[in-house]
DNA sequence: CGGGTTCTAATTGTCTGGCATTTGAATCGC
DNA sequence: GCGATTCAAATGCCAGACAATTAGAACCCG
């Protein structure tokens, strides 16, 4: 692990770039122990702070732990999916805020990764993750719910949904996908019909998957799609013709 | 925005996490200057290392970007599709060697993502991104080309089929899985005719990409997925013979 | 008056040295 | 032997300073 003093990079850049390195590439193993941020200073010839630096760097992304005292130091984290999620959500939900991405666009993928778990959680959801569901189309009908609970118990449902399938590698990645459209579909105001047919349409979801049925889960689910967009297009018409 | 100095917490985490709440909320815009390190250590009356650390914590999520010089300071980044890729896709690849996910099991998320988007491909495609596969198919069919490279020139055939679905958000997330899966694949070694084979579902796909036939495209998918399952389970299994 | 040059101030990057705090382990007394 | 004490190692934090960079202001000269 070697760093070029001449790089016009950042040191603690360059140094936090070659310790990643050495965890990608297994040269760090989980749960190894780094040498003292003093070891790490001379070893890469800078100074303390500039090491430290390097390690909030990688802390940032979960790479490393850092404990205190006698037996402490910096460690190798095992980078677990729920440790994940939250970065990755953040990630999303920044992305789709800072770039202008079209409600469409967004609504478009977050369906189509959707119904790319539709079939496996219909064939392998656990009684639980039904309950979930009941549970989420339950709270979703209750009067007098906020359009934010309401968005929220729709976020509920469908992670239910996706972790039906039993895959944490979907739950992952899907996760960033349906929690960063929380902020858009809050945009949208619920009028008492529209929520009936989102939860008409979530109780289809939820039987076909109980049945197993994962064809009738894809429909299903591509007609609450359709609904979300032509909801949100003439609400969107709407506060464009008032303003 | 404030800090409990009696938190367990590292001070420098607890002012990422009030800065990073700043941006999310919208307190912070992109592009806006944050107030220099002086200013923010006086603040939030910690030390100026203490105040970089946290930065630094901002910076290593591409949160924000520092300049040096007069004009200089830390400004709030626009967080683009294209600097969050790499992250995510070193996330995704750690996740999937750090918790013993099976090949199967990343394979099937991989896939079922793709099948995702490839309707919307058939349907957008550029004639950019069909070169692209066309390309990689002719790479993959050269003599001598090592493991390593045929897994890689399946990715980047890969990354343009989903590409080509026009939707950033699907682009976005696919890199992930698509990407952390090439370790795994790696792992593979492809005989003539395993090549021969993949290179012919290739074919389809970008046959019936072209041909704007979202239906077979699934199909052509759905087979290169048994394919490549048939192939990992029957290498893994003679791995495990010979021990 | 215009253009180039120099100067200056602001800001980040880095270093030195030190102290406080935490925590496990060794040591000592019983 | 066992508990309390002490110790040492490591991170967390701070103060102050200097170096490097950069944009803008001031200045000089034609």
């Amino acid at each position: 692990m070697k760093i070029d003093p001449s790089n016009p990079a950042d040191l603690s850049a360059q140094i936090a770039g070659a310790i990643r390195d050495a965890i990608i590439s297994g040269g760090l193993i989980v749960d190894e122990r780094l040498p003292s941020e003093a070891e790490l200073a001379e070893q890469f010839d800078v100074s303390r702070p500039t090491v430290r630096e390097a390690l909030k760097r990688l802390a940032a992304q979960s790479l490393i732990r850092t404990q205190r005292g006698a037996t402490g130091g910096a460690f190798v984290n095992r980078l677990s999916f729920e440790a994940a999620q939250p970065q990755q959500i953040t990630t999303s939900t920044l992305l789709l805020s800072m770039n202008a991405v079209s409600f469409e666009t967004a609504c478009e993928a977050r369906y189509a990764l959707e119904r790319a778990c539709a079939p496996l959680s219909a064939a392998r959801r656990t009684p639980d993750h039904l309950a979930t569901m009941r549970a989420e189309i339950h709270r979703q009908s209750q009067p007098g719910l906020t359009d934010e609970a309401f968005c929220a118990s729709d976020v509920a449902f469908h992670r239910a949904l996706v972790d039906g399938a039993g895959n944490p590698v979907l739950s992952y990645q899907l996760a960033g996908a349906v929690e960063a459209m929380q902020p858009l579909m809050n945009m949208i105001t619920f009028t008492a019909r529209d929520r009936a047919r989102i939860i008409a349409l979530h109780t289809d979801i939820a039987d076909a998957v109980e049945a197993g049925d994962g064809p009738t889960t894809l429909s299903a689910l591509t007609a609450l799609e359709t609904e979300t967009q032509d909801l949100a297009h003439s609400v969107f018409a709407a506060r464009a013709a008032r303003s």
